[in-house]
DNA sequence: TAATAATGTACGGTATACGTACATCACTTC
DNA sequence: GAAGTGATGTACGTATACCGTACATTATTA
């Protein structure tokens, strides 16, 4: 939605403000900014200091936050939350037993995504042995444009969206390899389209590998991506390509199918 | 918090009530719960149509959920917002690896929860093959009372807290090993807090098995419980109390000690 | 075609939520 | 130890955001 559909639907009468405002300080709570005072969150937030201190109250009282000495953290509760989504759609459990074989057969960890706004959100995920710097769980998030799943998505947008996407993008250098120039993307995410799968050599973190392919619905549409990430130094590119990509193209269509059977 | 001073609490002028709805209707989307209509949203929180519409379109144009027909669901930005507790707490992220080694050795799934009212929370979890015929992930809630974790984190509540807790109860049947009797269930829990750690056998889960011990901080107060689930017709309890319960017991403590030193 | 049950919407009142302003407290810094 | 900095708590009057009732409208079913 553009931001002038989004201010005529806040002046609709239909918008609720303070639920708008609730939401924005949970997500204040990003990476690095483990627990937060009052003072903070209202910088961050934009919103004043009452407010703020309101809204981390109420927080605090429904067990979403907690505080000790004026600093506020969020609880797990926070965390069962966002899992309600998890729990109101079976379609990724569903794709779990498939992913936990493929992992036996490689050795390899596996993952599913989507794509909201620029990021890919991992909703799924069976991991072996840790391999990038941070940890990835269910709900993540990664920068599309630098990551394989991220690829296959966005190679699948339509048109305008993608064009849309590409002119507001902005790039940031993650390793040498990290694609900086949007021509560059884009004719990689041409490429991708047409083979359709997706790999992503240490363009995201150094030493991490990693192909995709799309997930899609009984009609075809891609609803997500199916990757499985190496250790470069693990795994050479051939064994990746000529190994690995049937196996992950294989169980991909084997998932699709499974969900557009239980789906119906 | 109980009911009054909830109640003191939201006449105090520091309550947002919009909020407190926004979140009850995320929550409405629970298991079952697939996709919600207008409607039905209205009747499971017991608020008015009209708000219930108010806050679903206001949650759809914030991309928290979607319609199609009529009909609501969740999106995956619902789940990355439960993960902001996750990003903004690495202290989990520190057992991880313990947690991978763990699973390495003994070839059976680990996870650690907290305790959140009468249910247990997942807060980070590495698993095998799957044993239990729901999925779980981080951020899956279940109930304290039949599980091995949640015995652990009940039996170190303070006295009179576990009381309250006690009374309050409801206890459900799962399978036939499920303990239906407070007292009974009283009996166990000291037993849990004597041995230092806990075990359940079939209790919520037919054919499922699992011991866990607490994890605590540097003042030595239990912060969370580890556990390790089986399949039980593959494991004995003699295999899991003679060799994976110290193994665990020696997990429990590496652990404790790395989140005390990066918490300084 | 009537009836049921859902949704959309208008509207006026009021509780709700707002931000400014001031008081207070904790911690530096000179 | 006094002045200064930056935080928090809180009072209050106001504006408005949000509310629910009531009615119109549109599927869906009988």
């Amino acid at each position: 939605m553009s931001t002038e559909q989004l201010d005529n639907f806040k002046e609709s009468g239909d918008f609720i403000q303070s639920l708008d405002r609730g939401l924005q300080v949970i997500q204040a709570f990003s990476q690095n900014n483990k627990a937060l005072k009052i003072s903070d969150v209202s910088k961050i937030t934009g919103l004043s200091r009452p407010t703020a201190r309101r809204i981390l109250l109420t927080l605090e009282h429904l067990g979403f936050a907690e505080s000790s000495n004026g600093v506020f953290s969020l609880t797990a509760r926070t965390l069962s939350l966002g899992y309600t989504y998890l729990s109101s759609n079976n379609k990724w459990n569903i794709a779990h037993s498939f992913m936990r074989d493929f992992v036996n057969k490689t050795g390899e960890s596996c993952s599913i995504s989507i794509l909201d706004g620029t990021d890919i959100i991992y909703v799924a995920r069976v991991s072996t042995k840790r391999i990038m710097s941070i940890n990835l769980d269910v709900g993540s998030k990664l920068p599309a444009y630098a990551t394989s799943m991220g690829h296959v998505l966005l190679a699948n947008l339509p048109k305008e969206e993608l064009e849309k996407y590409l002119t507001s993008l902005n790039l940031e250098k993650f390793t040498d390899k990290t694609i900086l120039d949007k021509d560059q993307l884009r004719i990689t995410l041409e490429d991708v389209l047409e083979k359709n799968w997706g790999g992503v050599d240490q363009q995201f973190e150094e030493g991490l590998r990693s192909i995709a392919v799309p997930l899609r619905d009984a009609n075809g549409k891609v609803i997500a991506a199916i990757n499985c990430s190496v250790h470069a130094g693990r795994i050479s590119k051939e064994v990746i390509t000529n190994e690995f990509l049937p196996l992950l193209q294989e169980y991909a269509e084997r998932i699709s199918e499974a969900m557009a059977i239980t789906n119906r």
